[in-house]
DNA sequence: CTCGTTCTTGACTGACCGTTCCTTAATTGG
DNA sequence: CCAATTAAGGAACGGTCAGTCAAGAACGAG
């Protein structure tokens, strides 16, 4: 019973998604997140505790609907370079190294995306969308010699 | 003329390096700096104009002092992957998408960088710090069959 | 010694930070 | 219809943010 949320907790998921992955974990305000989130400062609270908790529960998503799936080689390193796991890369720099969880959370989305690419293309792509990040090109990882686990999608 | 300075200012920007190297930049406030540099919070601002102006100087300073002298592959890759050059590294993730006279200095270094190891081993060596950072490891680099401008380091 | 200049010092500003409280509105079970 | 419950909405909290101001102290030049 009570009154009913007025609000779509996984659309607001989805929104804090977006901000967390465009800028740092301090440079986004819980004002930011209420005004691009259409939800009541309180009810963010109530829901997820604190920005933190918002901040997990993002995070959680994000590596459970856009990590996961990535069970192939090429669209893993596409996802990566094109910057839809900018979240992932974040949290990576700069939340693991003061926050345990994100951490914990952190090495198991890489670890997954290893199992694919291995450790060695996993990084060279993460490297190369830092790059694009600052304005700089980088030659496609296809001229990597690498050897993934599953090569099978070398043409 | 005038009162001299009771403080060394390249040692406040060494230690201005220090800080912006450990977190991002919104984490890093300017009591921290004033507090942790051993500059009175006037002083800095007379100095450096403002906080923007005291990360300038020290993103400067770092890869004035830190990435130019690698002139060989295998101490740029050391250098990149021991986390001594995470200024430039928070630089490119997240200060170059939104400040153009940083992305322009983090590009002018990535060339830099570039001209002794490639892009590609350059990115790579980067991601390795990505993931280091989340306490994941990554084999080495030398695994790699790239083929950097100078392979007179290859053993 | 005095004047002009530069640096030091600490208090202070308005704005914004994450978080909480309180009242009111909407819902369901009895 | 009433009581219990849950969320919405808005105002407010102390704390901290980047940046400023004014007064005094330490120097060189004359």
């Amino acid at each position: 019973m009570g009154r009913p949320r007025s609000f779509d907790e996984n659309q607001v998921i989805a929104s804090a998604i977006t901000l967390f992955a465009s800028r740092s974990y301090d440079s986004v305000s819980v004002d930011d997140l209420v005004t691009h989130l259409g939800v009541h400062r309180n009810s963010l609270y109530k829901t997820f505790g604190s920005k933190r908790g918002l901040y997990l529960a993002a995070l959680r998503r994000h590596l459970d609907q856009d990590v996961r799936p990535l069970t192939h080689g090429e669209p893993a390193l596409e996802a990566i370079e094109a910057g839809r796991l900018d979240l992932l890369l974040f949290a990576a720099v700069e939340r693991a190294p003061v926050d345990e969880e994100v951490a914990a959370e952190v090495a198991r989305a890489l670890t997954w995306l290893d199992a694919e690419l291995g450790g060695l293309l996993t990084a060279a792509a993460l490297g190369r969308r830092v790059r694009t990040r600052a304005g700089v090109s980088t030659p496609a990882l296809s001229e990597l010699a690498g050897s993934p686990p599953h090569p099978e999608t070398a043409t």
